[in-house]
RNA sequence: GGGCCGUUAGCUCAGCUGGUAGAGCAGUUGGCUUUUAACCAAUUGGUCGAUGGUUCGAAUCCAUCACGGCCCA
């Protein structure tokens, strides 16, 4: 995107930094490319962790590091540099006498910021820091830009989220928000591997939306002369994949729902979907079971962590509790015999404030209290199960109550974390509920779905008995990282354009 | 969409009941050969988010708008 013009700022300290680019290009090639390195500096650290400063002296290891400028410290004839690589810190020890007077004077007027090489030898000050004695120093990049303030960082949170790449460089807390985003995809990546099954992509950009109630995104497709949806979810592509034989699919990637965004959604989200053949939503429960464990313990190493205060335990087998159960087991004040009966459930409803229109069946009340009542105060990952069929159009009937479906989402304080179920497989079933959906629309559901004809005729030729679900990747790593918002886990959240 | 809060130097922030803008860091100059947010001395830097209004006088009070944050729907 290049909707917004670089900021103009011939502030002196940017004015100062281009004379001494100036003087650099007048002096040779600016911007070198031939400098390599043979250490990253969390590797050194790890390394001389143990070795004392004469034992270090003894062995008078050479190593190249190249990073940006942190800390800049000049006493007179010896200087200590801070940089910063990709893996950590390290600190750089500069003399006039090991660089020369020219060299010297010239590393003067390096810049916090910079990015430099040094080529030296590892060694230790008194105060036990490993250090690099430099005896070669090239600035590899100039940098224009004053970095913000040294200590405090930068916490303003427009310019944190709109220059993600300064939050990276100065917010530690930044950098391993994002490294251990990385690890969990990468954890999830190899479980599901590990399991048979294979990574797909599928369009982002579809002719019918669906796979979500949700509102889509809107663009035109030029070529086919025609509009298009991002998608709400990959999931009717997924199922098709079931139906042509790949029985094991998982897909990492976006979903785009045209909605509001808070701290717990972004329009454009993460989503992990996978399907399984011959499974169903019990099989499901305790797979995503195993898989949040594992995560937890190769990414924090251990199988409970703390969440905006609060202690979550992976450890102890998750609740399992239908919508019903929940409300009661969490309401104290509701008895679960008053939820069985319609005229009881709906007066309970109505004195929690709740509209309850006439024609809602039981699961429908049961799904507004739990939403109204019981979200918000689930704190240990539950599983609600048996969601109303009528919220629930992909899903299979629940063999005893034709209401019901063998549903479920994961919930952990208070997000919905995962949503799974026994896939609807019967195209006729599935045919019926497509016009519900469309029925909704035309009474004003913007949410509601579309009729896909061509995933019935999918399901015409035979999706197997399957199981699906869905996590939400950014919720999953706002629990794992303790984010409190959902932008603090997206490198890049969209932000409001600034009108100049 | 509604409520509350915020926007002052490159960054982090002070600035009271209205009297004409301040600190630390960064920058510049000088000093300093093992520092750790290095230190010491001097010094530059502002359309106080924008536009209106009230007032002799507005960063400060009022209104509208923009952007952001938190909470709610």
């Amino acid at each position: 995107m290049e909707a917004d013009e670089p900021i103009i700022d011939e502030s002196e300290l940017r004015l100062v930094r281009k004379a001494k680019l100036d003087a650099l290009r007048a002096d040779g090639n600016a911007f070198p490319n031939d400098f390599r390195r043979s250490d990253k500096a969390e590797a050194l650290q790890s390394l001389y962790a143990g070795v004392s400063k004469e034992m270090l002296a003894d062995k008078a290891q050479v190593a190249s590091v190249a990073g940006r400028v942190l800390l800049k410290r000049v006493m007179g004839k010896a200087s200590f540099l801070t940089i910063q690589d990709g893996s950590g810190r390290i600190q750089l020890y500069v003399t006039l006498k090991a660089l020369g007077e020219q060299a010297y004077e010239a590393f003067k007027s390096f810049d916090i910021g910079d990015i430099v090489g040094a080529h030296g030898t590892v060694m230790k000050t008194n105060k036990g820091e490993l250090s690099i004695a430099v005896e070669q120093l090239r600035l590899l990049t100039k940098s224009l830009r004053p970095l913000p303030e040294k200590h405090k960082g930068l916490t303003d949170t427009e310019i944190r989220y709109r220059q993600r790449y300064l939050d990276l460089m100065v917010n530690e807390q930044s950098r391993s928000v994002f490294l251990r985003r990385s690890k969990i995809v990468d954890q999830i990546r190899r479980f599901f591997t590990d399991r048979d099954f294979i990574e797909v992509e599928t369009p982002m950009m579809q002719t019918t939306p669906g796979g979500a109630t949700a509102q889509p995104f809107v663009t035109h497709y030029n070529a086919l002369a025609t509009d298009m949806y991002l998608r709400v979810a990959p999931e009717l592509n997924l199922k098709r994949l079931v139906v042509g034989g790949f029985e094991q699919v998982f897909e990492i990637n976006r979903n785009f729902r045209n909605e509001g965004v808070s701290t717990k959604h972004s329009p454009e989200f993460t989503m992990l979907e996978f399907y399984w053949a011959y499974a169903d939503y019990h099989d499901l429960m305790d797979l995503t079971e195993a898989l949040f464990r594992q995560i937890a313990e190769q990414v924090l190493g251990s199988l409970s962590f703390e969440y905006q205060g609060r202690r979550i335990d992976f450890e102890a087998p998750f609740a399992r509790m239908t919508m019903a159960e929940a409300i009661a087991h969490y309401v104290p004040e509701i008895k679960p015999q008053d939820l069985d009966e319609l005229q009881v459930a709906t007066q309970i409803a109505q004195q929690h404030g709740i509209e309850v229109a006439g024609s809602w069946g039981l699961g429908k009340i049961h799904l507004a209290l739990f939403e109204a009542l019981v979200e918000d105060r689930i704190e240990q990952p539950v599983y609600i199960t048996q969601h109303p069929i009528e919220v629930s159009p992909l899903a299979r009937r629940n063999d005893h109550n034709p209401e019901l479906t063998d549903r479920f989402e994961l919930f952990i304080m208070g997000k919905e974390i995962a949503n799974g179920f026994s896939e609807l497989n019967d195209a006729e079933d599935q045919a019926a509920r497509f016009r519900a959906q469309v029925a909704a629309r035309e009474s004003g559901d913007d949410e509601a779905m579309h009729y896909d004809d061509d995933y019935i005729t999918a399901l015409e030729y035979g999706l197997p008995p399957t199981a699906g679900e869905g996590i939400g990747i950014d919720r999953l790593v706002m629990l794992l990282t303790d984010s409190a918002s959902i932008r603090d886990v997206i490198l890049f959240p969209h932000m409001r354009s600034k009108s100049s």
